[in-house]
DNA sequence: GTCGGCCTTCAAGCCGCCTTGAAGTCAAGG
DNA sequence: CCTTGACTTCAAGGCGGCTTGAAGGCCGAC
């Protein structure tokens, strides 16, 4: 096996541009590949590793923070444990995102009632009603 | 009354900085204001403008979204009705916003408790149970 | 041999929301 | 008179995550 495949069937499986692979590649994302006449090689591992990326970035991951994940367990101990350590850390980020987003719904859900000549004069713009920042 | 103040005694009441202001008044956020020896001069209406702004944001609006709100009732209706139509444009994207992030919250939560060896066998990277886009 | 299609590099551009910096003007105060 | 401090302008920078473009290389098919 060790099917070797060219950056457009890597971006293909994953969903991606080719550039946006190669930008990965240029931030730490992803390794350097292996080179065939200059052009990069890829296995199935990458495809897998752009997958778990980009389940990553979906959970509120940034690149920078998804870089550390999916490298074997050689370094920092076992992947569960770094995976751990940054979902604990992650975790008040998104429930402050989410107080704020209700904050935010309950706030749109009272202006969709305002009745008010000018927003000069509209209870909702005073700065105790205000979605938390 | 008509307290003329200057742009950095406005950015002090707004708790924002010169800068910010001059950038609003480039983008339309705040009109062009009276001058006095070529300095801008602003009266209280323009802080409770900018507290309004203030506020929109915080609801999710954008500087752009926000530009059209606090004009008085001259152009397209009274105040209210702008505002009614934006935040019953803005309530499905904070609806959307809510869901993925109570998405995000619940993957979170089950990464706490990975105990995979890698990363590649775990089934947290399968795309199925992935917080949706 | 030349065409199409894929690959390569490096640089620059884009989005929203400002910030930062350089260089200049103006009025008040010691 | 000179400094101090607040103001002015315009241009450029920075974040994150890429995209877009220019200019070129290499391979297989016709």
């Amino acid at each position: 096996m060790d099917a070797t495949l060219t950056i457009g069937e890597v971006a293909r499986r994953a969903g991606l541009t080719t550039s946006a692979i190669r930008y990965y590649e240029s931030i730490g994302v992803l390794p350097e590949p292996a080179r065939e006449h200059g052009q990069r090689r890829y296995t199935d591992e990458t495809v897998r590793r752009l997958e778990i990326v980009e389940v990553a970035k979906r959970a509120g991951f940034s690149l920078d923070e998804a870089r550390v994940l999916p490298a074997g367990a050689d370094d920092g101990g076992p992947a569960s444990v770094r995976l751990r350590e940054l979902a604990q850390r992650k975790l008040p980020e998104v429930d402050a995102l989410i107080r704020r987003a209700a904050a935010m719904r309950a706030w749109l859900q009272a202006a969709t009632a305002c009745d008010c000549e000018t927003l000069d004069v509209c209870a909702l713009f005073d700065q105790k009603t205000t979605p938390s920042a």
